[in-house]
RNA sequence: GCCGACGUAGCUCAGUGGUAGAGCAACUGAUUCGUAAUCAGUAGGUCGCCGGUUCAACCCCGGCCGUCGGCUCCA
């Protein structure tokens, strides 16, 4: 029996070899260190046996492989410390995650956070007796009836449902749970975990059923790992927008307006309206002509969308005169109210029509969250009425955008989404077949032409379209909604959306929704924690503030505040009667990029000491040399300090 | 909406049934100072809201509102 490593390696061993001792034998440094195997591409358990040769792989406590396994084996350690400590407790499911793991479980009564410092307790206790975890592979009948015995009804659900014939268990001392594995080979293998809060969760994901409890942890192979997730989480909650947002008067949300509005104050405003700007220069020199559109439409207009039968729970609805009305959920059907103001030629196609709408949508209260998830938000929306003909061109137009604004905000890190129809059940989407297949083809060939990688996902298309979706990754390697591109089969259909084609036919149009923001307040939001309230300078509320040193040099400051006002920039002055250390350590914390010290020497000279937010004291400079560098920095959309 | 936790001054947080506290911020005064907090004083609270228990409630109980962590849903 011959074994084969990637490298080309080939040695020989006897039937039923354990995995692990072939490990040791091709490099003794594996020893102990292999945690499992992947043999001829299927993963096992590291203590089971080579039953015939075959291509084998190590996965160590380094492979990108083994932290799942890791999480996996620590989520098992949970439901067993449970089940330990309260033995009527029923048992759900238990994977591991992005960012660790969790386990659902049945329970009358609420997990408290001293019951899971118990359960943590007696987590590291199994971990310490260091029992064994080995695969069993039995029977259905026999699976079923042992949990059954335990009275474990969800997962007998769940033991019924999946497996074949023979269904595979894993046992560590007295607890055995129903899993496809692999595992650790014991529990002393585990590493560094820890249990972070308990969450109510519905079994199988759906509303109807009943809610569990989910405990949620996570796990590493070494306690230096696990360190510095949890300073990740730290980091990530000091970037938290609904903390910095307030912090530096951005905006607010008021308990006496309602949950989920957003204020937008002086500051936040000033980020809003250099967003909305630079999107509106942007969308003119490519072509989209600017529209605006009434907040509230009789609701005829949305029984005419459809959005009254789709979407009817998320609107606002209200009546006036005996004629019932809507609060726009969406800009789509009134710029298509535009399109058909008149007759349109194909001479005049492609239009597109851009607007910074305004929306309101009722969104459970359990949702809401802080700018990104809300009830009242403006899009950033266009439609591009168009041709067949012309859509790969409309496509590559709106790609070549949205890189544009992803460069410009230096999200430099994104994964792009082809979602498509679900092939298995193409009756479920509006449209015909061949519409379908020239969007998906107009998609893919666009974002071929533009050399962007994308992941296809079938059957993530929505009814009445297939789209792109980008993601884009902040400065901590968080995922964000990104930009969106989406074809519109049903509406051009519903409205009677159309153009006169050179034959003189009415020929219905091809509609692309598409947004680069997606909304303002979720975009400002994501700025916000990506950026950690660091706005760069052409986006800061404030680019720099002039610090006196004494109230001697009053004037003079007041003389370098003007100078930079008159060149565009938002300038303040502390005319506090403060040490110039309380200065700077404030302006510091309102991640103003420049401060500009002004003493005596300076006023003296005609120069401003210059320190930047990030580079601390940068000396001297003559007050235009300054004023052009920010004024540069500003024109330029500099990322920069 | 559902499960759980939380809600005390602008902010961060003490306060276990007997008249509500600190630091920072604010205000006033003194100080005029060189790269992340000068000193002193003053003011600021129907303890989220409503109801109940009690001689007495920030504290115990119930309802509601809001926030947070999730589920579900989404720009």
């Amino acid at each position: 029996m011959e074994a084969v490593l990637p490298g080309g390696a080939v040695r020989a061993f006897p039937r039923a070899t354990p995995l692990s001792a072939i490990a040791e034998a091709f490099d003794p440094s594996l020893a102990g260190r292999a945690i499992a195997a992947v043999v001829d591409g299927v993963e096992k358990d590291i203590y089971l046996p080579l039953q015939q040769s075959g291509r084998l792989e190590f996965i160590t406590p380094e492979s990108p492989r083994a932290l799942e396994i890791y999480r996996h084996t620590t989520s098992h350690l949970l439901a067993n410390a449970v089940k330990d400590l309260f033995p009527e407790v029923k048992i759900g499911i238990g994977p591991a995650t992005e960012e660790g793991f969790f386990y659902d479980f049945e329970r009358a009564e609420p997990f408290t956070p001293e019951d899971l410092e118990r359960i943590e307790r007696r987590m590291r206790e199994i971990k310490k007796a260091d029992h064994p975890i080995r695969r069993i592979e039995q029977p259905k009948e026999e699976a079923l009836a042992y949990f059954r015995k335990l009275g474990d009804n969800l997962k007998v659900e769940l033991v019924a449902e999946k497996g074949g014939a023979v269904v595979s268990c894993y046992r560590q001392g007295n607890f055995m749970d129903f899993c496809t594995g692999p595992h650790l080979p014991s529990t002393g293998a585990i590493g560094a975990f820890k249990l972070l809060t308990v969450a109510g969760a519905y079994w199988k994901g759906s509303e109807k059923n009943q809610q569990l409890q989910r405990i949620y942890g996570t796990a590493f192979p070494t306690e230096d790992q696990l360190q510095e997730h949890l300073r990740l989480l730290d980091e990530a909650k000091k970037r938290d927008h609904r903390k910095l947002g307030p912090a530096l008067d951005l905006f607010s949300v008021e308990e006496t307006a309602g949950p989920g509005l957003i204020f937008w104050h002086p500051n936040g405003t000033i980020v809003r309206q250099i967003l909305e700007d630079f999107w509106k220069e942007e969308h003119r020199r490519r072509g989209y002509q600017l529209v605006t559109t009434p907040h509230i439409a009789r609701d005829e207009l949305w029984r005419q969308s459809g959005h009254l039968d789709f979407y009817k729970e998320n609107m606002y609805t209200f009546e006036i005169e005996e004629a019932g009305y809507v609060i726009k959920p969406m800009n789509c059907p009134g710029h298509s109210l535009i399109y058909k103001s008149r007759l349109r030629s194909y001479r005049e196609l492609p239009i597109r029509y851009a607007e910074l709408g305004t929306v309101y949508r009722y969104e459970r209260s359990g949702v809401l969250h802080g700018m990104m998830r809300v009830r009242g938000f403006t899009q950033d929306d266009a439609h591009i009425y168009c041709t067949r003909d012309q859509i790969v061109d409309e496509i590559k137009g709106v790609l070549d955008l949205v890189i544009t604004f992803l460069k410009t905000f230096g999200y430099d890190r994104y994964e792009i989404d082809l979602s498509v129809r679900d092939p298995a059940h193409l009756e479920k989407y509006a449209g015909d077949d061949t519409g379908w297949r020239m969007a998906e083809d107009a998609l893919t060939q666009a974002l071929e032409s533009r050399h962007l990688s994308y992941i296809r996902r079938e059957g993530e298309a929505v009814f009445y379209g297939p789209k792109i979706d980008v993601r884009m990754f902040d400065a901590i390697g968080r995922p964000w909604q990104g930009p969106t591109v989406q074809f519109d089969f049903n509406l051009p259909q519903r409205l009677g959306i159309q153009y006169v084609a050179p034959d003189r036919s009415q020929t219905p149009v091809v509609m692309v929704h598409r947004a680069i923001y997606g909304s303002l307040e979720r975009f400002v939001g994501g700025l916000v924690e990506h950026y950690a309230g660091a706005f760069p300078v052409w986006l800061a509320p404030v680019q720099a503030v002039v610090l006196p040193i004494t109230d001697r040099t009053l004037d003079y400051a007041r003389e370098i505040q003007d100078l930079l006002r008159a060149a565009g920039l938002r300038c303040d002055l502390d005319v506090r009667n403060e040490k110039i250390g309380a200065k700077i350590r404030d302006a510091q914390i309102k991640k103003v990029p420049f401060m500009l010290v002004a003493g005596d020497r300076e006023a003296q000279s005609r120069t401003v000491s210059v320190r930047s937010r990030r580079e601390g004291d940068l000396g001297p400079m003559g007050l235009e040399a300054i004023r052009d560098r920010i004024a540069q920095m500003d024109g330029g959309r500099v990322l920069g300090p």
